[in-house]
DNA sequence: GAGAGTACGTACCGTCGGTATGTACCCGAA
DNA sequence: TTCGGGTACATACCGACGGTACGTACTCTC
């Protein structure tokens, strides 16, 4: 039930997270103060400290926020593609896109891991975008009866993650973004054809243990 | 001239990074003050600001300390190899050795970026290990007689150095971490296996201009 | 309509980064 | 020899910020 006060209480809420978000992503993290929050969503410290624990609660609301706007863009571009290798390269271009939102940039990538911890970034991580880079990595992979097992697969999840997220972030500093998305998208391509040519020829991936 | 005031000089600017690249790595940069700093080097408030400018530098000194080291030990590994492919697997050993150091997971993986900035950490990143990475990228990739424009090797560049600096990341967290270290040689040395097939089937890198 | 819980507001405290100022010491010039 | 000046700190203090304690008005339920 909606009562006129659970209404009034999400939407102060809202409005913290709302201001928080914004100067999260202008001013990061430490040059971020309540007093500003506060201020900007026209309530004091008081209401803030109901509805979040402390800093760094609010500034993991923002987070949340932010993460899952971008797993939604790139669930929706990638949807849609049967092929798994067109599939990817959607997600691919989505990724990109997602990753140079000043938003993402700042508050995800930048302050996510110091701010939440190693661990706690990596819990939120992998049930958003993390999430989905597996599951394309695995649907390209296993094309063809490549058998890896989960650690293998879990492997190069990481890798195609890391080299995403370092590729999305000198995209999204550079000069022209538009160019350095084409030439990330052509060394990646160019890359997962590599892949694809040890699959056409038979080549298993050498058994580490 | 060395005289004695610059020698009491310098040992107490070591003390005092000794003491806080020990701090910062173990409770990050924002938990770890200067006043348990100073104490750590039995010097006053006084002395560190005489010596630096502020939390933040002593933090880059830190920081140097720590890339210089990670730098080192990769240079010595790298080198004594002819093989462009060979001195790549050596390099990927090192630096899997090195980003699995506590010092350098904290304070240049995840403090770095939010404490220094983006422009600065990258800054710092480029003339140290991202410097290595490339020139092992650069021998590799233009082994064969690749014609690579610099924006394009430095397009790869970043996504090898993505992709090991996430793998060493997951490699320093999990429970067994020699065989996670061996599963991201593996496919690396895949991916690399790949681009090489490609290499000898003379597929040209497709130019995204 | 009265008690209880919610949704805040207000006032205050401890900590921390940073600064201003003082001081002991060393070193080179007269 | 001494004496001015610069170096290498120590001491005392300030303002800002995260967090807490407590008060209060409003609302929902019985």
């Amino acid at each position: 039930m909606k009562t006129r006060r659970h209404r009034y209480s999400a939407s102060t809420k809202g409005a913290l997270v709302d201001v928080a978000e914004q100067l999260f992503t202008e001013n990061g993290y430490t040059a971020t103060s309540l007093d500003a929050i506060v201020a900007g969503a026209d309530v004091t410290k008081g209401a803030l400290y109901h509805h979040f624990s402390g800093k760094q609660a609010i500034f993991e609301a923002a987070f949340e926020r932010v993460e899952s706007r971008a797993t939604a863009g790139i669930v929706e571009a990638s949807a849609g593609h049967r092929d798994p290798w067109e599939k990817a390269q959607a997600g691919l271009r989505a990724f990109l896109d997602a990753v140079q939102e000043p938003a993402y940039r700042q508050i995800v990538i930048s302050d996510g891991p110091s701010v939440l911890g190693h661990e706690r970034f990596r819990e939120q991580e992998e049930r958003s975008t993390y999430a989905i880079v597996g599951e394309i990595v695995r649907s390209v992979l296993t094309t063809g009866g490549w058998d890896l097992d989960e650690d293998m697969l879990d492997t190069f999840t990481r890798i195609f993650f890391g080299a995403l997220s370092a590729a999305g972030g000198s995209v999204a500093v550079d000069e022209d973004p538009a160019a350095a998305a084409a030439r990330v998208e052509a060394a990646i391509g160019f890359i997962m054809a590599g892949l694809q040519q040890l699959l056409e020829a038979g080549v298993e991936v050498p058994d580490p243990a």
